[in-house]
DNA sequence: TCTGGGGTCCTAGGACCC
DNA sequence: TCTGGGGTCCTAGGACCC
């Protein structure tokens, strides 16, 4: 017995969730834009043989959509989110660990019986979750998260192994890391690849070859790991627990520029506001806050400026958190910029578990604890009726330049009242 | 006109200490 | 005139991920 890992990912995740409550898509093209309707994020299979590429600015290929009668949806995250949720849910009942890595994206690992294949496994889990979800997965299994990222890659690339592939036992696996890119490697990006690509180092298998010393003097124990991890040995360890997050940050961009200070703090209060209230929902403390601000990056006078500020005792107090950052706010803004983004970062992050208490005066304790008490009233009442049901009086003015979403499906599945209903014949 | 948002990890260098 | 060396902690920024 040894341990295999696994590598699980929903096939073009947001376009999936989009297909799933709007069937009449099917067949046709389909895109899903970032927030803001920014840039193309997300493509169905039918969008990617059109030629529709990712990451491309929505202004650029509304003519080339519309010709070729795309469909266009702005991110529905609300959905993808509690479709994510069922996923994972099943994917940890099938797995003996399970690390949750991003909204459709998972490792897990089971122990693998003598020599065997897994591919019947990956078969039947891949049946089972669209049984019951109706969204399509790939499997990679391999030796390590390298290795087994690799796999996914091949599951999704050679059409015969519909969705699964075990490089795991492969003995030569050198004709398949030839067909794997070096940029596609996972943990290789666009400034290692040009470096790599410069030492003539152009696939997995020339990289996996690589002398480590050469990689150890220019990218360190990062570089040497991705090659032991290349080579099948395990580096990075699968981590089940992710509760205890570094930094919790809130940004987005507005519909329209804004240049006031007001329209600003009202930014940067809403997103206090979001960001405390995922704090509460962690269990966690915060004592240092981060609001920054900019301009468009590809205008002449870019002007972007960020501040910071100590929280003395940690908290998850929204009032709290208002009132630094609301001083910050004031230390970023200039006059007739024209901003277009801001945004709010917490971190020093701690388990609420240790908060420090005061001590001595009764009155700072009871007030503490009453407040401790409100934040968590409107947690409750926004986690069952929406974001913006209760809410501080400073935030609630009229937002103009929220982010645009036009395209936006209506359907959540979050939400009894959106559920589509089925009529019987 | 219009180019997303939310994370982690590592490293170099400064501040500070003895 | 001449001004050490070693350690730790913190922060900012880079690179990468989805």
């Amino acid at each position: 017995m040894s341990k295999a890992i696994l590598q699980i990912d929903g096939n073009n995740f947001y376009a999936s969730c989009e297909q799933l409550i709007d069937p009449s898509i099917k067949g046709k093209g389909l895109v899903v834009l970032s927030n803001n309707d920014g840039c193309i994020i997300a493509r169905n299979s039918e969008a990617r043989k059109m030629g529709i590429p990712m990451g491309q600015p929505y202004f650029k290929s509304k003519n080339k959509l519309n010709q070729l009668n795309i469909k266009v949806r702005s991110s529905n995250y609300e959905l993808y989110g509690d479709i994510s949720n069922r996923l994972m849910q099943i994917l940890r009942r099938n797995c003996e660990e399970l690390e949750i890595y991003s909204i459709d994206e998972a490792f897990g690992s089971i122990q693998r019986p003598k020599e065997k294949c897994l591919y019947q496994w990956g078969k039947n889990l891949r049946a089972l979750v669209y049984q019951n979800i109706g969204i399509p997965i790939s499997i990679g299994i391999g030796e390590t998260k390298v290795l087994s990222k690799i796999s996914n890659h091949l599951a999704k690339k050679i059409e015969k192994n519909s969705g699964i592939f075990d490089i795991g036992i492969i003995d030569n696996k050198d004709p398949y890391l030839n067909l794997i890119k070096v940029d596609k490697v996972w943990g290789i990006g666009k400034r290692m690849s040009t470096w790599l690509n410069s030492k003539g180092i152009t696939n997995a298998k020339e990289l996996r070859d690589i002398s480590s010393t050469q990689i150890k003097e220019k990218y360190g124990v990062v570089g040497i790991r991705i090659l032991n991890e290349l080579k099948g040995n395990l580096c990075i360890p699968i981590k089940e627990s992710s509760s205890d997050r570094k930094e919790i940050s809130v940004s987005r961009s507005f519909s329209y520029p804004i240049d006031s200070l007001e329209e600003l703090r009202q930014a940067i209060i809403k997103y206090v506001l979001i960001a405390s209230s995922k704090l509460r929902k962690y269990n966690q403390l915060s004592s240092a806050i981060t609001v920054f601000t900019n301009t468009n990056i590809h205008s002449q006078d870019y002007y972007k400026n960020k501040a910071t500020g100590k929280i003395n005792i940690p908290t998850s107090d929204s009032r709290i958190m208002i009132k630094i950052s609301l001083e910050l706010t004031q230390k970023i803004f200039r006059p007739y910029r024209k901003l277009i983004k801001a945004g709010v970062i917490l971190h020093k992050l701690q388990s609420n578990k240790y908060k420090q208490k005061i001590l001595f005066n009764q009155k700072l304790i009871k007030e503490d604890l009453s407040q401790e008490r409100l934040n968590h009233i409107i947690d409750k009442i926004n986690n069952r009726s929406g974001r913006d049901t209760i809410n501080w009086g400073s935030s609630m003015i009229e937002k103009e330049w929220s982010p645009r979403r036009e395209k936006a499906s209506i359907i959540k599945t979050t939400n009894i009242e959106h559920i589509p209903i089925i009529y019987a014949k």
